[in-house]
DNA sequence: GGCGGTTACGTAAGGCGTAAGAATT
DNA sequence: AATTCTTACGCCTTACGTAACCGCC
């Protein structure tokens, strides 16, 4: 097989017409770029250049050669780079996974802003629950997660990107809609519920429990995702805890209003990561976290 | 700079992640591998591989420099390769110059041919007049010529590929056509004819002097082309004496009678080549054509 | 005779294999 | 102790440069 060398001493020979200028533009004396060539020829078993007295001309199985031969050197040129630059992560694939919620709320600013940091970062979303966002970052099939607390001491790392508070969604035409004030947990203990599950919603159920006494035969459905709730309020199917967040979308038939006794920090959502992981995309990703954190 | 055994070695690497196995598919020893791996990262400034104890796992601009490797490679085995079909005829360029009339005869099967023994071979169409042709062929812009006689001796090899009589056109409504039978030099004598440019095309008009005997006065129009000719006698300029195949074509308004004077290898066209090209996708095509020739 | 490519020969660099070493399980 | 990658050393291949050579205008 034939070297790359003998490649760049072809090129040069084919691009000059001329072995002396040749190798002077590969920084070499002429018998051995002429040697090169012989061989190079020898091992394709093809004729390349015609010897003239005047100098050389390129067979047309040269001609082909030669732009193969350059393609070839662009490629053997370019991948260092390109490896570098995925070592320095200035391009590379993030993984990132997000719940439904995350994607109304910082999701949009956050990809803005790796896009900015390194525009050669690919990003693959992946909509998933916070569980198996764990799961991914711990398998390393995940590079960032925007997931619910707690997070996990060991091996993940994490900022709080979004503290909100809790509201209250009801029918346009519920009596608590027209007054138009915020809500008190209390003038909820006996209206219709619909609640998180325990199962696919955890964090949203036991924070809506701590805050509220909510019996079972108030519970009218039990969902797993916020917006799943706005669509069931506005079916008049009873009202709903949110994350004040999913009160900005304005939903026709929906009137949000805000929880009382709810602390403005009661919601968060964390960016996660693990903190062994090896992508260099993640390491140009970690200061645009940083800088969209917000103090808990 | 890398070499394309440094990438060789690196994808066994990656695809084994193992040296010793690596090694053993490369048919070389361990420890020269580590050592071509290691002078390849330092080439590079990059760390491909992670070495850990229970062998050895990719970086993330390792993934990418293999992917990069792997098309390079490719490349490196498909080149030489391309370079020896070239070379073979196997594939490459056929610019073919033809005269009109060459397109409504031999021209289609000529293509035909060609794409079934050299299915690689793209071809360059041009239409030319013969001369052009000549030229074309000297100077090395042109493989094949579908041309005129006479051919230059020097240089150019030919066959004949189509022999053919002459026809005349006439109008539909001319006494000629209705009375339907081959037609006779003498009664052309006094005709109103549309005739060959002298300077565009000598050889059909030398072929129709030597026939007939045309006075100026008989002619209306000077034309380079049968096929011109053929829209001119419909239009009622006049007759015109055509090459038999021109009348293949049957054309509203003219009705094409034979020339019962014309020997039936009146007009010629040769296929031609320079005797000293050294494209080889013209030696290809060189069975074809005599295959193609008829004895003139 | 000069221009342009090839052949001959000595030197130096670099790759390979064997053998020994270091680290982890 | 075994596995797996790395380091050390001697040999040999091979590429380079200088010098001499061949063919053609």
């Amino acid at each position: 097989m034939f070297t790359l060398d003998q490649a760049r001493a072809f090129v040069a020979v084919a691009e000059e017409l001329h072995f002396s200028r040749a190798a002077e533009r590969l920084h070499m004396t002429q018998p051995p770029l002429s040697r090169q060539i012989q061989k190079l020829e020898a091992t394709l078993g093809v004729h390349l250049l015609l010897r003239e007295s005047r100098g050389v001309r390129l067979t047309a199985a040269g001609e082909a050669f030669l732009i193969e031969c350059r393609q070839l050197l662009e490629k053997a040129e370019s991948a260092p780079v390109r490896a570098r630059l995925v070592e320095q992560g200035k391009i590379g694939l993030l993984r990132i996974g997000h719940t439904s919620m995350a994607s109304f709320s910082v999701l949009g600013e956050l990809l803005r802003r790796i896009n900015e940091e390194a525009p050669g970062v690919k990003v693959e979303l992946r909509e998933m629950v916070t569980s198996r966002q764990i799961e991914g970052l711990t398998d390393g099939t995940l590079d960032i997660g925007l997931a619910r607390p707690p997070v996990p001491e060991e091996f993940i790392d994490s900022v709080p990107l979004l503290l909100e508070g809790l509201a209250v969604a009801v029918a346009d035409d519920h009596p608590l809609a027209r007054r138009g004030e915020a809500v008190s947990v209390d003038e909820l203990r006996t209206e219709p519920l619909i609640m998180y599950s325990i199962t696919e919603a955890q964090y949203f159920r036991d924070l809506v429990v701590s805050l509220l006494h909510v019996s079972d035969e108030q519970v009218t459905y039990t969902v797993s995702q916020a917006l799943t709730m706005v669509t069931l309020v506005a079916a008049g199917h009873g009202s709903a805890v949110i994350p004040a967040s999913a009160g900005l979308f304005s939903f026709p038939g929906v009137t949000v209003l805000s929880l009382r006794e709810s602390p403005a920090d009661a919601v968060q959502l964390h960016a996660m990561w693990s903190s062994e992981s090896n992508n260099p995309a993640l390491r140009s990703a970690l200061p645009v976290l940083n800088t969209l954190a917000v103090s808990s």
